[in-house]
DNA sequence: CAATCAAACAAACGATCGTTTGATCATATG
DNA sequence: CATATGATCAAACGATCGTTTGTTTGATTG
């Protein structure tokens, strides 16, 4: 598969996608390597470690991911005519977009997977490089929603965390109704998500 | 730590520890039966393999889970003064009382890690062994939403229980101020996700 | 053409994996 | 007391793990 892409390439994606399907431990190199098509010792010639291949797999994507995020907050943060829902669409737009990439939809279940794993090791490396994308939007939240105390915003903003991403990570893979194109399902799903996060956030 | 507790129940303390922390491919048998005090050999006379003791981790803690979930429901399904909130207290107070058991906090991880898994045989035997549960619960929102599609439905209890699933698992593991009580602190808990899933679930 | 160097390769390293074996211990039964 | 039984134990099984090694390939450069 892909056998045009370069073996660094290949190799990404084939963690993504064993990665999505068996976990970082449960992946081994050997699965890994015979799904891109290239030599086992490939992976630490290009990337050292197994461990380091793993950070390489979220940077990849979250680079492009955070950017497209932070952009779109950009453009409603500190607007007075700024809605709840408009920043709710900022961050969570980009993700389901990357779902059009290839492979990206897996990587939103690698994603939901170290969410859920608390591995230390990991959330360290998400928060050094990625955290402050969460604050400035945690930021806009606060401001939207000056009623909430800081403890309450924050158990909400945790909630709805877990719930986009457990939706993020299920979608692009249940299958779609042949009749409704891609873009509109995204839509869909779209609309979906910010209904719901807006309802619980924005409650009294 | 437990040295009275039976070998058969030391290992699975020492499994719910190890799988909480390290995924279930992660956790060695060596690590495990290190922790709990026990021979190597004991985890396959006792249980017969390491996915049937997966298994039974699940199996101790959901069978007394899900048993006070249904018992919960049935003193308020069908009810017409039931509200949307008395349904969802019917559902989440169990999880988190089981969090006073000794290990059930970690159990609660050991869940979450599960659902974000989408391992095939895992979800095959939960919803063969505990689908009803969910299906009893799904009826009793549907007729308390009644102005909710089928499909809208869905929806929301997806996203709902991924908030839920990811709440209950970092529950008993975050710093509780020393002046607030266990029980206090549960009542909190619950009041919040009641709160949210409520207003996420009964949104027009 | 000869030298160079990144890339790909087969093969092996020691470590660890889940599982099995056969001996040993403790307790209960005849 | 002799024996049967369930539990625990050290030790080893073959398989697989991540990583390293030394060599070969193939295109580039002087």
């Amino acid at each position: 598969m892909n056998s045009s892409a370069s073996t660094k390439e290949r190799i990404l994606s084939a963690a993504e996608l064993l990665f999505a399907r068996h976990g970082f431990e449960g992946a081994s190199l050997r699965q890994l390597t015979a799904e891109a098509g290239v030599n086992l010792a490939a992976v630490n010639y290009h990337f050292g470690s197994k461990v380091r291949l793993v950070e390489e797999v979220f940077r990849r994507r979250l680079d492009t991911l955070n950017a497209r995020r932070l952009a779109a907050l950009a453009k409603v943060a500190g607007q007075p005519d700024t809605t709840l829902e408009d920043v709710l669409d900022a961050f969570i737009r980009p993700a389901l977009e990357l779902s059009g990439d290839n492979g990206g939809a897996l990587f939103m279940r690698v994603l939901a997977r170290a969410f859920a794993e608390h591995d230390d090791t990991l959330r360290q490396f998400l928060s050094d490089n990625y955290g402050h994308v969460m604050r400035q939007f945690t930021g806009e939240f606060a401001r939207l929603l000056p009623q909430l105390s800081k403890e309450e915003l924050y158990w909400r903003i945790d909630l709805v965390s877990g719930a986009l991403t457990h939706a993020m990570s299920g979608f692009g893979l249940i299958r779609r109704r042949s009749d409704v194109s891609e873009a509109a399902h995204r839509e869909q799903t779209i609309a979906h998500l910010i209904r719901f996060a807006a309802a619980g956030l924005s409650h009294p």
